[in-house]
DNA sequence: AATATTTCCGAAAACGTTTTCGGAAATATT
DNA sequence: AATATTTCCGAAAACGTTTTCGGAAATATT
């Protein structure tokens, strides 16, 4: 390995000092042009590299790089935020650390941890479920580290965030099934502990209500969704329980698109033909809502947008002082064909 | 913000030296236990965490970082590469840094030298379509980067890899649709660029010339994987063109179960019956392919197996002088609806 | 009791940069 | 021609650690 070239390599090259091969290189004042010229010629020659470490123990600040915790990375949604991050990311040369937290909240705080001790400029995170406010982020927030939620919401968060309109889009969805006849209206959710969960479940609820229709508490389930294989088979287990009611509902709104796949499965296996027998609108928009037979209805939710907002978010916090960045997007309905009207 | 606790802040503290402190956190001989005690306990106190740059700077080692480059991020096996990777390297308290290609070669060059500049311990990188090997990684190698290539092959690559043996995996999946009756068997293929894609395609050329089947130039179409979207739409395009042939096929493998959401699309649109009148199998047991219907037979690609042991082939390539680690992973098939017997 | 050994600690240098301060040389101003 | 100003450069300190070297104090060995 040829060893790596130094500042002190190239002044000795050239017979100077360290100090004005550091002045050619950053652009500073104090140097004669036909100096630095000579000097930019040599670094470039001799392939110098600047150690971003010792740049940034100088300076007193960390290197320019980004942690970005996902409870699980290989989803589809979440891979795209980050997708979204990094283009933003890459623009300004940041470099994107990513954990898993595995929606283990132990994991998330190592991981939070790891990535403030190792110097991190900024954190962007979408919480793992039941993730706590006070025990993980609060301790990064108090240390100034620029931080962005992303996605799901803690309790009295009072910082940056970057949130899709769950209430209002579970509302639209509702509502849309609503207009289109159908009336017995089941809902796939999630636990409690589930902030964008809970804020679909009121949508739902509140659109019943709004339409003069009781919630039939039957007709809501609540699952587990921290495994995805393991929820859409919980989801195939609760469609297969709805059916077994006396008065099966005619639709269901799933709490996401990765929980429809639950109820394809339960209605193909058993004759059951969406939309005719069963309506079905899913959340977020996801890669196989299109391709799946017959193609789901779904509020869309732009995870792209998302990512390349929770960035910008950091990128302004960084240079402002203190003042907060906060954003809910709209989300938008697609109907597709799982839901035409009755 | 509190000031960050340092080394010599401990030392004041308990009016000792700077380099006791060092001993007694870096669990040192040559010191007296009683003060080991008290330093650490001054140090949980005071919330002393270390500072990595500095630490990595003295050390003349960089941290620890690995770089990994993706084609694309928000997609399923490549994030699911990443989840494989990034369990080993958390216990071996590794960071990642993630990097997405785009499949553009240039952006490739680029993120591999932010990560080099960075410091980063070792590179995992599936390449992009089209990478050039020379120009791309070489420069890596010779820095004698640990560097371990994922999923796919460059030409006389003679260095680290993780890959799947496409050829056995395709050969396999063509046999098994000759051996379930089908005999008029189309092939969705990639461009030439792709290893990947060549690799499957000579599996179903000779799993073909095997059975005596001579392989129909129509039945062979080559698409562009660059962009998911697009390349499910021209694998509609290219099952439309399929069926307008005086000789339609009665089965077809495509390149990756991807590629076959655009075959199921169009099969569904023109009242095609899977596997009926169309035996198909996929590549990569893709999450969907268990849930669209009828449930795809697929080749098994293991991402999670793939990225822990490129994570390990790095970390072993760290610690041994220059030998190499080399694996081609076997495929198994994965037989589900989609290419049931005639 | 003298000497040898061990235990424990600190001063200082070093990793590769940036930045402050000061000053020599060149140039501009009287 | 004397002085003021500007241009350009270098020495040295600093960022927060680790490590080498040396040595004082305590202990063990004769």
């Amino acid at each position: 390995m040829t060893k790596r070239v130094k500042l002190k390599d190239i002044a000795e090259a050239l017979g100077i000092s360290i100090t004005t091969v550091s002045r050619a290189l950053n652009n500073k004042s104090d140097i004669n042009q036909a100096t630095r010229r000579k000097i930019l010629e040599m670094a470039s020659e001799m392939d110098y590299k600047p150690n971003n470490l010792a740049i940034s123990l100088r300076k007193n600040k960390s290197a320019q790089v980004i942690g970005v915790v996902l409870p699980i990375i290989n989803h589809y949604f979440f891979s795209t935020v980050l997708k979204g991050i990094m283009t933003r990311a890459h623009l300004h040369n940041y470099m994107v650390l990513v954990g898993e937290s595995l929606h283990v909240l132990q994991k998330e705080k190592q991981i939070l941890e790891e990535f403030v001790d190792y110097g991190v400029s900024g954190i962007l995170i979408a919480p793992c479920l039941g993730s706590n406010f006070e025990q993980n982020l609060l301790p990064i927030i108090h240390r100034r580290i620029p931080t962005v939620v992303m996605d799901r919401m803690y309790e009295n968060y009072n910082g940056n965030f970057v949130l899709t309109n769950d209430y209002k889009g579970a509302f639209d969805a509702v509502e849309h099934l609503i207009k289109n006849g159908y009336t017995k209206i089941a809902h796939l959710s999630s636990l409690d502990a589930h902030s964008v969960g809970a804020e679909r479940r009121k949508g739902y609820l509140d659109a019943l209500k709004k339409n003069e229709i009781t919630p039939n508490p039957d007709y809501l389930k609540q699952l587990d969704l921290k495994e995805e294989v393991k929820s859409i088979r919980a989801a195939y287990f609760a469609t297969e329980s709805l059916f077994k009611l006396d008065n099966p509902p005619d639709a269901i709104f799933t709490v996401t698109d990765e929980i429809a796949l639950g109820v394809y499965q339960y209605a193909q296996e058993n004759n059951i033909n969406i939309p005719n027998d069963l309506g079905i609108v899913g959340f977020s928009n996801a890669m196989i809502s299109k391709y799946i037979s017959p193609q789901l209805t779904t509020v869309e939710q732009n995870g792209i947008l998302m990512g390349e907002t929770a960035y910008d978010f950091f990128h302004q916090a960084l240079h402002s002082n203190g003042h907060l960045f906060q954003k809910t997007f709209d989300s938008n309905l697609i109907v597709r064909e799982s839901s035409i009207p009755k």
